[in-house]
DNA sequence: CAACTAGCTGACCACAGGGTCAACAAGTTA
DNA sequence: TAACTTGTTGACCCTGTGGTCAGCTAGTTG
């Protein structure tokens, strides 16, 4: 291919637009969706903050809906990778530790994508109940699994692995979904570094204790 | 007044009609907002499903804002009741108990209302902002006060109290708000009142050993 | 009973929002 | 450069929705 040359701006390739493009379209809608959710957001508001003629967002996406999906798929695969971290070898000690360290980081560094997801559990999951029953769920046994394991060596009491899991999410996740609200019961605008350290560490502090796992 | 006798259905009062009324159709939204959120849920499906016709819902209610901002009202007076159970005299052991224990069962009576409520923080608050600035609030600081005390009495270990009431909330609020995918990982069609018992024996014995609190 | 108030409702309206489309512009390829 | 593909966009349409209103009926009160 000979340079190509043009006056004005750089010239792009169609891959590129439609790669970049694509991008700010998915960024732009997380954001708007994880705070009006799905039926608060005009497809309108995202054309807006991207920039773009309402018209240019449907022909990347054919129907709100899609891009919907689209935003809600690239979320879950960031659970579920999170989730494999642990393993039966590993002590609980540091396993759990790791996990919910990890799960507060992502509810501060992914905060849109947090309160999107459990947005939409909250409201009976309509566009992941499928995703849910087979992806979510596989990991799940699997991570159910482990801790069974680790009661069997003795590392943990014998608690209900699921229950257990559950308060690890709910608690971790607490942190993207509520945290607008705790920084107004503490008096802030916003929930600061080392509130997400202190949260992390206390809920590390009593599920290890809790759950009777020996600290060193 | 006369007997008034008429040959079609009861006579009904005014006062005891507005009374039902207002009774039925909050109740009915509290049901379609939990569901479907502010705006996912239109005025005419809760008239559909109250089988009133959508004037007669505006007549009670001026807009559709007046009428959710009802049905939040009332579910805040349920959460600010609860926490005022715990005061400084009690031993945490009982008071946490029996908290935890109250808010789970919360989860599971008024499971929509909870719902609605955790929607609501999840989007910013739009609504509920100032009351949460003020009730929630003082009722929130009142209780990590009783925390401070207990910790000032060696009743239990010196952590954030803060941190610690955002983690009852949210793990004892994950019945309501995650129910539903909970129990479809657990391969259920819904969660049973075992689930539940389990679900806050598990988030008690947990808090309890990891807060230091001495069992009997 | 008469006058009044509270409850009720169908018809109507304005408009927002999802989505289509035809025409054009910009990149690609032979 | 010509033919083709991909990207871009304003104008347009249709449905659904929040909300109004005028006129009605049913209870209330003197």
């Amino acid at each position: 291919m000979k340079e190509n040359k043009k006056v004005s701006t750089t010239r792009r390739k169609s891959a590129d637009i439609r790669k970049d493009n694509l991008q700010l379209i998915l960024s732009v809608a997380e954001q708007r969706f994880a705070e009006y959710g799905y039926n608060g957001t005009t497809i309108s508001s995202i054309a807006d903050q991207a920039q773009l003629p309402k018209s240019n967002i449907l022909y990347y996406f054919k129907t709100k809906e899609v891009l919907y999906k689209e935003v809600l798929i690239q979320i879950l695969k960031i659970w579920l990778v999170d989730m494999e971290g642990m393993s039966a070898d590993q002590h609980p000690r540091e396993a759990l530790r790791h996990y919910i360290i990890l799960k507060v980081k992502q509810s501060k560094d992914h905060s849109n994508a947090s309160r999107i997801f459990a947005s939409e559990l909250l409201h009976g999951a309509p566009f992941l109940r499928e995703k849910l029953q087979t992806d979510l769920k596989d990991q799940f046994m699997k991570t159910c699994q482990v801790f069974r394991e680790w009661i069997a060596k003795q590392w943990m009491n014998p608690i209900s692995p699921e229950h257990l899991l559950f308060m690890i999410w709910s608690s971790t996740q607490a942190y993207a979904d509520y945290g607008l609200q705790s920084s107004i019961l503490m008096g802030k605008t916003e929930l600061e570094e080392s509130d997400f350290e202190t949260g992390a560490e206390l809920i590390t502090q009593v599920i290890l204790k809790g759950c009777g796992v020996k600290l060193l």
